[in-house]
DNA sequence: AGTTATAGTTAGGAAACCTAACTATATTTG
DNA sequence: CAAATATAGTTAGGTTTCCTAACTATAACT
């Protein structure tokens, strides 16, 4: 008979559904969050995700349907919420010539003031990290981030832009290595979301 | 500048970012599997959950004001959602002689078979974890219940069940010490959602 | 040139949330 | 003990989230 992580008397015996419980707590953090920075500014937590990433990515990946995979959300849905904060002024859509069915988004002046003040709201996160010792945040990052190349892998979660699903990326003889910068990569290096990321196999 | 941990160039600099922004991938993944989950049972992610937890947990926190505060919603919001589970049959409200302003919520039993179902939604994420070492799955506990310990007295997270809270627990030397149960406790005993908790300073 | 794929929008609907105002019981306290 | 206050839960009304399905318009095959 399986159990669930959610089942306490698996909990005593399995340390892998009390780190899955964990993660589902933090989880929430992040969902309280995001919910309060949303409301002190009149916005919806989409939105907020919106103006964040639109602010630290590249001019590819602001389009409607980079959005949508990353967010792992329908077109529709942010083409909705794209048309809010276009209505509100946040940000302005940009055809280009090479094709134009599709937009680029501009964070306008106000956006971006915006943008910076919002994207403070994982802070709460960060500063429960400061106690741990340095070899716990390695041994944290690089748990996290085998986690999250097998989530992708496993189809759960669409989109991310790590080394481990680099093109440029390879491991030396159980080193990390990346070809685009021709150096090696501590395990602290690696990158969670590189502006030079290529997908594997494109 | 303060700088967020979205920005690339923080990233590269700093560890923690990359853990915060780790985390946040990893909510995404939660997000993303608990919706699934719910449109698979004509559920929706609010009644998955309560589902969940009623099944695991004891008749005090089966009250809308727990369940409220455990998911960090508003009593309205969850009283919803209970009255939707009614109505589908997977829950009956049971009224109780010492405070007739209040109901426990009990499983139908199609509601706990379903419930049993459902609660396996976070596999997913279990998974992965298979590959890590003993000593990467230790510490990686150890960190994330240091970090909920810290989110919940921030007042970022209500509620918890975990050991630091808990009247019971003492730190003896360094080591870990449950005055319930009357045994020391290793890292990875520590619980996480213990039922026999009880909040520290009540 | 005609099919097919892709980018984004619109419309309609369920649900997730909230706030505010409400009922009904419990508890406190003057 | 009666009056004031607190607590448990509901209801009403609203905005936003998200979806699916059908649509327009452009781009890219064949």
């Amino acid at each position: 008979m399986k159990r669930s992580v959610f089942d306490h008397q698996f909990q005593q015996q399995s340390i892998e559904s009390k780190i899955v419980v964990s993660l589902e707590r933090i989880s929430e953090a992040f969902r309280v969050l995001l919910w309060k920075e949303s409301k002190e500014h009149a916005l919806s937590p989409i939105q907020v995700q919106i103006l964040i990433f639109c602010n630290f990515h590249s001019e590819q990946l602001r389009k409607i349907s980079s959005l949508a995979s990353e967010f792992n959300l329908t077109k529709a849905t942010v083409s909705d919420s794209v048309k809010a904060l276009e209505q509100k002024g946040f940000i302005r859509k940009q055809q280009e010539p090479e094709d134009t069915r599709s937009y680029t988004i501009h964070l306008t002046k106000e956006g971006a003031e915006l943008a910076k003040k919002i994207s403070m709201f994982a802070d709460h996160l960060y500063q429960p990290l400061s106690t741990l010792s340095d070899i716990q945040k390695q041994t944290l990052l690089s748990s996290l981030l085998e986690m999250i190349y097998k989530l992708q892998q496993a189809g759960i979660i669409s989109i991310n832009r790590m080394c481990f699903s680099c093109r440029y990326y390879q491991k030396k003889s159980d080193k990390h290595y990346c070809n685009l910068m021709n150096t090696p990569l501590k395990n602290t290096e690696l990158r969670i979301d590189c502006p030079e990321h290529e997908m594997i196999g494109n």
